[in-house]
DNA sequence: CACCATGTTCCTTG
DNA sequence: CCAAGGAACATGGT
């Protein structure tokens, strides 16, 4: 369930639920996920270590901590990957078939699972350092934003995933983004406009803010739930089977009729991933 | 069997 | 040195 908006719901969901909790135990199914920290480092490091609260920077968890008789605080980093999550469960539960991670509060767990084990929850902060600016701050500036476009000959949806430029960005919010900036997928960043790139700018703040107020009204205990289902980025808001209410406006919606003109929404492949947009409404 | 999937890193090439 | 492209990672859904 990653990208900045599902992130954000997240952290907001755990920061007051584990703020305070003392971590008794740590459980380690996958050591793969915490590379490079070691298993032992990752244990003697957490256990008995107290939550103060849970932020995000661009698709990163930062889970803040502290330890008893030690100074300072202690940042714990979590990446979903494609397929990670994050939840608390009771302890009696059924643990899912690819859990990576199991933190024990007593009668209840603290859960990262994750199906192609593409994530991490590591002690290692260093790739946080390579990120750029957080889209919903004052940090993401259009100037800033208008120059990094100028300097690259890649295409402007390629470029959006580049965390660099900007952090949290990810497949599905590029192509809802451009749409939204009416901006081509195709035209090379150099080559956008004054204009585009500040609607651009714009559009990705919005599509990026959209998401979140939506996803805030989505439950979040998926313990044992479809994998699809909990992608809120299909706006799923009730259990009733079949009941969905679309929110995205080209994302996998290739062939189906864009919302503003009716033309069919094309599917194209840049850098091997999947491209949706409107080629009416976003032709340069 | 084929192809597709919310992401990042590493390696090669130019 | 940098930018860009592709493979790799691993599992499952259709």
């Amino acid at each position: 369930m990653p990208e900045l908006p599902e992130v954000e719901i997240l952290v907001r969901h755990l920061s007051p639920r584990l703020k305070m909790k003392t971590i008794r135990r740590v459980e380690v199914r996958r050591a793969k996920v915490l590379l490079p920290t070691t298993t032992r480092q990752f244990r003697n490091a957490l256990s008995g270590a107290r939550f103060i609260g849970v932020t995000r920077r661009g698709k990163y968890l930062l889970f803040e901590l502290r330890r008893p008789g030690k100074r300072g605080r202690l940042t714990l980093v979590g990446h979903l990957g494609m397929t990670g999550r994050i939840y608390l469960q009771r302890q009696n539960g059924t643990l899912p078939r690819h859990a990576a991670v199991i933190f024990n509060f007593g009668k209840v767990n603290l859960i990262y699972e994750d199906t192609r084990y593409f994530g991490r929850m590591t002690l290692d902060t260093s790739a946080l350092t390579r990120l750029g600016p957080e889209p919903l701050s004052t940090d993401f500036t259009v100037a800033d934003f208008a120059l990094a476009l100028k300097r690259s000959a890649q295409v402007i949806k390629v470029k959006l995933l580049d965390q660099s430029l900007v952090a949290g960005v990810g497949n599905i919010y590029a192509s809802e983004s451009l749409f939204r900036a009416g901006v081509s997928p195709r035209l090379a960043a150099r080559r956008l406009t004054r204009k585009q790139v500040g609607r651009l700018w714009q559009a990705v703040r919005l599509v990026l803010t959209e998401a979140i107020d939506n996803g805030s009204t989505i439950p979040l205990d998926w313990a044992g739930r479809d994998k699809r289902k909990a992608l809120f980025y299909y706006g799923q808001t009730t259990d009733t089977p079949g009941f969905y209410e679309e929110r995205l406006l080209v994302y996998d919606r290739a062939g189906k009729p864009c919302s503003h003109c009716g033309t069919p929404i094309k599917r194209v492949v840049q850098a091997a991933r999947s491209t949706f947009y409107c080629p009416c409404c976003q032709r340069s």
